[in-house]
DNA sequence: AGCACGCCGACT
DNA sequence: GTCGGCGTGCTC
């Protein structure tokens, strides 16, 4: 029998395109892949839809229509839930459905089996240990049918909060329905992975960036078939194809890994959203350091807040100490390095946490910490040094440096960049006899390497770790006491709005990672700006504080969660088309939005060059972001851009380098 | 996004 | 005289 398949492409086209097939039936080709000529290319095609006449979208004659090479698929991978799905994310979003569609599903062309088999395959709830009355509450609001609002858990590390998640989970199973937990990417949740693996046997299905492209397909395929009810994953195991969702969780809802960096730019938190308001089923995120949107809903009543106060591993929280650096500090302090030497005389371990290196264009007083930030955004200037001045990356602002220090008129000013890179070098000739392990994306390539090192170090075989992100989430070491930040300014000087909540966040999970397992755990934070908010909060462990703090500098400047912005990125080869183009759209923009918002800029991107592509942004920020993605996609339409001139759109953007 | 087709400068 | 630059337009 000919049908005439319905087909998109992961290709920045708007529209379907049809081609033929010979099938046993019209339905059996709906939700499959195919192999296809697509121009002059071999692509893979997806089939939303499949019938017996030539659909009227098509504007070509029968005979001019091309049939498909192959079905890659013998099952359909995809029903026409996730064709609306995909096709609201590409609304939304504003990319093409055939990129949205090709963003949701595996890319495995055959099923493999896995080399580990379970060993338990039958489901079997642990109902045997008892929860915390704090705990027990959270579970029974998560699953409560009466209310749909989103449930948002906020509790310290060590709280219990992945109890509260399985338990939640297992309630919800036994309902008949299924479940969606989401994880960070960074693959260092193991013991989440674990506990539901153990828990939930072959119900469960794991979707870890390590998966080769046929499991990942397989485990999709075990999805689809109802194999898997619970399935656990980072930012993609959103769109995971569950049959009758019933709860998402989202675990550590303030990492940015929730946000994808290509296209489609697509918040998992935002996706869930949508997916559990279409299923009318309750949406569970947790955090000891939510982000600013989720706190803000949490006040506005959005969002029903249960906290967990209680540190059920025992152990107190540690002891944290500002160390403020000045003029001719070297990289660790004095106090620090006592504090390691104590430490290893104790028999203990510790660990130095080393941010990603800064940014190193902004201006900085040596004697007193002041840097200088845009007087409309308060976000850090950027020194420009061909044209000699300070400017905004967000509204183009621009400033002569000055010559002495505004605050403590000091003259010592200057852009001289941190060194941590030298750590290293420096703890080992500090401590010589000593174990020092250091533990970054450089030196540990690949998973394994990542492990062992971690292993070591929990069986107590390293004195000192040197680590990056890596190290600040989700781990237990027993050994461990002694937590330095060796710089916690680093990221306060990124010109980004959300700078303050990033450097606030990290040194509260950071500092969680101490005194986990001892009383005596301690916490140095060493740092040029010792009075900053985001520092003596987080010190404090002050976590009402800074948020009410932080809150009211966003009021102040319109930033989100009191605005929505949408952020468009002119890309180009050449400096003067990445400008006049953004000049040209934000000539045709401004109209658009007026009424529903502003625009800022144009102005360069903070990281101006990427390999080789100079990048100027504008920023469209309004109350409402339906009307903001309104105004882009006209904006689409009316825009021709000039060749070598690329556009990227991100709603709701979180990086804004 | 690719990729082919097409129209103007420096090479054997 | 060609090789190749990347501007323009299309993909069922």
């Amino acid at each position: 029998m000919r049908v005439y398949l319905e087909v998109l492409f992961n290709v920045p086209v708007n529209q379907s395109f049809t081609y033929s097939a010979d099938c046993e039936s019209v339905s059996e080709a709906a939700g499959k892949r195919v192999e296809t000529r697509f121009g002059s290319r071999r692509m893979t095609g997806y089939v939303i839809a499949a019938s017996q006449s030539v659909p009227p979208s098509c504007p070509l004659p029968a005979e001019e229509i091309k049939p498909v090479t192959r079905f890659i698929d013998q099952e359909p991978l995809f029903d026409g839930a996730q064709v609306r799905l995909a096709r609201w994310i590409s609304s939304f979003y504003l990319c093409s459905p055939g990129e949205a569609l090709a963003a949701m599903l595996p890319s495995g062309k055959r099923e493999s089996t896995p080399d580990s088999v379970f060993t338990d395959d039958l489901f079997f709830p642990e109902g045997t240990f008892s929860l915390s009355s704090e705990q027990e509450t959270a579970v029974q609001g998560i699953v409560d049918t009466d209310t749909t609002s989103p449930v948002y858990l906020h509790g310290i590390t060590g709280s219990g909060k992945t109890e509260v998640f399985l338990r939640a989970a297992e309630i919800i199973l036994s309902r008949g329905k299924d479940i969606l937990y989401l994880v960070p990417e960074i693959g260092l949740t193991h013991q989440v992975v674990e506990a539901i693996q153990s828990r939930f046997g072959s119900a469960a299905a794991v979707l870890h960036s390590g998966l080769t492209g046929s499991r990942r397909l397989a485990e999709w395929q075990r999805i689809r078939r109802g194999e898997a009810r619970i399935v656990v994953g980072a930012r993609s195991a959103i769109f995971a194809p569950v049959k009758n969702l019933g709860l998402v969780i989202i675990d550590e809802e303030h990492d940015g890994s929730y946000k994808s960096g290509t296209t489609p730019r697509y918040h998992a938190r935002q996706v869930a959203m949508h997916r559990c308001s279409e299923a009318n089923c309750p949406l569970v995120m947790g955090s000891a350091t939510p982000s600013l949107e989720a706190w803000y809903q949490i006040k506005t009543g959005a969002l029903r807040m249960y906290p967990l106060t209680c540190r059920l591993s025992g152990g107190s929280p540690p002891e944290i100490s500002i160390i403020p650096l000045g003029a001719g500090s070297g990289a660790l302090s004095e106090p620090l390095i006592e504090e390691v030497r104590k430490t290893k005389e104790a028999g203990r371990q510790s660990i130095i946490f080393l941010n990603r290196r800064g940014f190193t264009h902004f201006l900085r007083c040596n004697t007193c910490g002041y840097s200088m930030v845009c007087k409309n955004c308060s976000v850090p200037l950027t020194l420009h040094r061909g044209d000699g001045v300070m400017k905004c990356h967000y509204c183009g602002w621009q400033i002569r440096p000055p010559e002495s220090c505004p605050e403590c008129n000091s003259l010592d000013v200057g852009y001289a960049g941190f060194g941590t890179e030298y750590i290293e070098d420096e703890v080992r000739s500090l401590f010589p006899g000593y174990s020092v392990q250091r533990v970054d994306t450089d030196t540990v390539r690949g998973k394994d390497r990542l492990k062992t090192a971690l292993d070591k170090f929990r069986r107590g075989e390293t004195d000192i770790l040197l680590g990056t992100q890596m190290v600040a989430k989700g781990l237990n070491f027993p050994g461990l006491r002694l937590v330095g930040i060796a710089l916690a300014d680093t990221g306060l000087h990124m010109p980004d709005f959300r700078a303050a909540e990033r450097t606030f966040s990290l040194i509260v999970q950071v500092a969680g990672r101490a005194g986990r397992y001892f009383p005596d755990g301690r916490v140095l934070i060493q740092t040029w700006s010792p009075n900053n908010p985001a520092i003596v909060y987080a010190s404090r462990c002050d976590i009402e504080g800074f948020y009410a703090h932080e809150l009211e500098q966003r009021r102040a400047l319109g930033f989100p969660p009191f605005s929505r912005l949408i952020r468009l990125v002119f890309r180009s080869k050449r400096e003067k088309t990445a400008e006049t183009g953004a000049a040209g759209a934000a000539a045709i923009l401004e109209p658009l939005v007026r009424g529903h918002g502003e625009l800022m800029g144009p102005a360069e991107c903070p990281l101006s060059l990427i390999s080789g592509n100079y990048r100027h942004q504008i920023l469209l920020r309004g109350e409402k972001i339906t009307p903001l993605i309104r105004a882009v996609n006209t904006f689409r339409s009316e825009y021709k851009p000039v060749s070598a001139l690329y556009i990227e759109v991100d709603v709701d953007p979180v990086h804004l380098l």
